[in-house]
DNA sequence: GATGAATGAGGGTTCATTCAT
DNA sequence: AATGAATGAACCCTCATTCAT
């Protein structure tokens, strides 16, 4: 029973020192990556003892896989975007595919590829909930709206899971490519456009109706 | 005890104990990533000394870094091929994108890229490297065929470069990414040329004359 | 809510919450020792919370105390018999040697032996509170049927506190030494007669009048 | 860094830092028990790094067991005495019976049982370790001598084994005892005669020829 | 009286690095 | 040039204990 009074703010947060760890866990893992995490920095970001950490995790494992996952459901579904109907494919494809990028190319998106690929072997699980929540998920999306597209006419793809597929790679085109290595670090407007633009360029020329 | 002239054949091998030390922490860092790595597993692996390693590098990041740069000269460079001149330009496309693909799906390549995408913060020099010597040819090489083409009125193209690091987003769809994040662990010759020819088809008609 | 009034069974059982602690107590230092036993571990093993530990006792050692304190008040005082008077010295000593070397044998002696030896440095009062109740409540009634049986002329002995020392230390031939150091798990009648048989033997021959 | 020369004594030493640890052990082993010391307080006693511990054991547990094994190679074994031919059963078995009860008595012997006792359920091998190394080999060379003495005709003794076994528990009568439990701190040469008489007494009658 | 979240010191262990040999 | 013993900081984790609820 926590609090009484005159703490309604806190009401909702405070029932969840979990989060004020998994907080910490978040910064610090997307800073120096699963091995380079320590829990003593975890605990000094989160603002507890390093006991604390264990209060409510068994380990560090279980404690990176809380925050991947708390991160999959959260950050990574913004990728999603309602499919309106009446403006042109280009449009839609446009729209959702500059969401798309945008993920992919901010921080969380960006710490989120990194670790899950760095540690796809140590946490398969993870990698799996990763692409499951993200790709899997925008590709579908994205699937989805093509076999509509295919039955209103206005695009003929014979396999549009693969063409769907398709979309997010072009999307990493350049700048996620690059963002990821650290080459860059963000991306204007402009650029992003020129990204997109030429995603919705080679796909429409190649599966336009 | 007879030392040099008896031993010619080693004599071209052992100056490099260097390259000795250079394989051990090859097989460490690719299977352990730079932090999971241990100074003394590299020792182990090379089989020399934990000093030995001190002698021909300076610490943990320099070794690191000398095997990055090795790793990028050899092994990376796989990935260019001749562009043999009398053949359609989807001959040439389906023949070096499917050579890009496998360098990306080998072990090799698979490793080389998580560990440079994890560190790239730690050692932005080495995500340079690494995109000089992978990404960045294998683009330059393909802008300059693109520019050929169009030069010989096969391709229509107005940003060649930009073109080829579609072609090399397009040949990351699905299997390179499922294989960075451990899905799969490997692919089949018909999954990679379903792929390549999913490339080959999307730019011939984006970009065919 | 009914409180009181409708928990008389439990009325009984409950003010002893320090009983359950005990128990829960009991459990893990006999498994784990003194210094392997944790106060997380005999907390939920007592089925109470850890704060409760310390309700009742200010610390773990106070806790062991009152542990070893009990033990020695209800197990090991089981070693004590009545010395019936119409038998033989033989007899008598048959009898009440086998229920010491039951003691010895039994998980409860056992255990109560091993921490109290392994601790005697930490508490000398325990070990002081172990002798007392054990070895020399059992020596002491031993020693006062040996005077007895002097008086009746039936044994023949000059240190009768010492000749009973003696026979306690006869029953530790063989099995409890095994037992102690975990060589055996247990004993069987037979072989427990054997070292009983032979300490009235001895006993005997060497005090017989 | 230590010295150069003049250090002869130590040269037969130095080779054995592994003897320096070792020793560091034994004093915190015998001082604190298997789980009360600590790597750290062994390596201060030691005079060495906490990091120099694992360069020779591979951890807590088998230092503690080369400590156990070294143990039993060279104090216990001091239990053991020549019998010599020509005098009476009696002398022999005070002098070797002495013998056998100073090493129990000695520091190192009571620390040695106090530990093996303890983590007998830990270190099954040690115990059985300490068993042969001490108990075992005394009563096996007391059982070899009480045939020789049947043989000769100057003891009656059906199971030379058990009546060795006898003599080994006699010894253990109150001061060994009271040791262990830390209620005395070491014995008069008094205290000791008599158990020794007593126990060369009880014997004699019971087994003499 | 009972709870269990929070603490921080200390546990055993591994590490990159140094340096006398 | 090569060794590997030695180091001590930092690692992850467990602990006995406290205290607000």
């Amino acid at each position: 029973m926590t609090l009484h009074t005159t703490m309604a703010p806190d009401d909702a947060l405070c029932p969840d020192k979990e989060r004020q760890v998994l907080n910490g866990a978040a910064a610090v893992f997307a800073r120096d990556g699963y091995e380079g995490a320590s829990m003593s920095r975890i605990a000094a970001e989160a603002g507890v003892s390093k006991g604390t950490l264990y209060n409510y995790f068994t380990g560090k494992a279980e404690l990176f896989s809380a925050y991947v996952h708390r991160e999959c459901s959260s950050t990574i579904s913004l990728m999603l975007d309602d499919l309106a109907r009446d403006e042109t494919p280009e449009a839609t494809l446009r729209r959702i595919g500059r969401r798309i990028l945008e993920v992919l190319l901010s921080a969380e998106g960006l710490a989120m590829y990194r670790m899950v690929v760095a540690e796809a072997d140590k946490f398969p699980e993870l990698a799996a909930t990763f692409y499951a929540a993200g790709p899997a998920r925008a590709t579908q999306h994205l699937s989805d709206w093509i076999r509509d597209m295919c039955r209103q006419g206005r695009l003929r793809v014979e396999d549009p899971a693969f063409a769907a597929e398709q979309i997010f790679a072009l999307l990493q085109t350049r700048l996620a490519y690059e963002r990821r290595l650290g080459l860059i670090n963000g991306a204007s407007d402009a650029e992003i456009d020129r990204v997109v633009d030429g995603t919705v360029h080679v796909f429409m020329r190649a599966y336009g109706a």
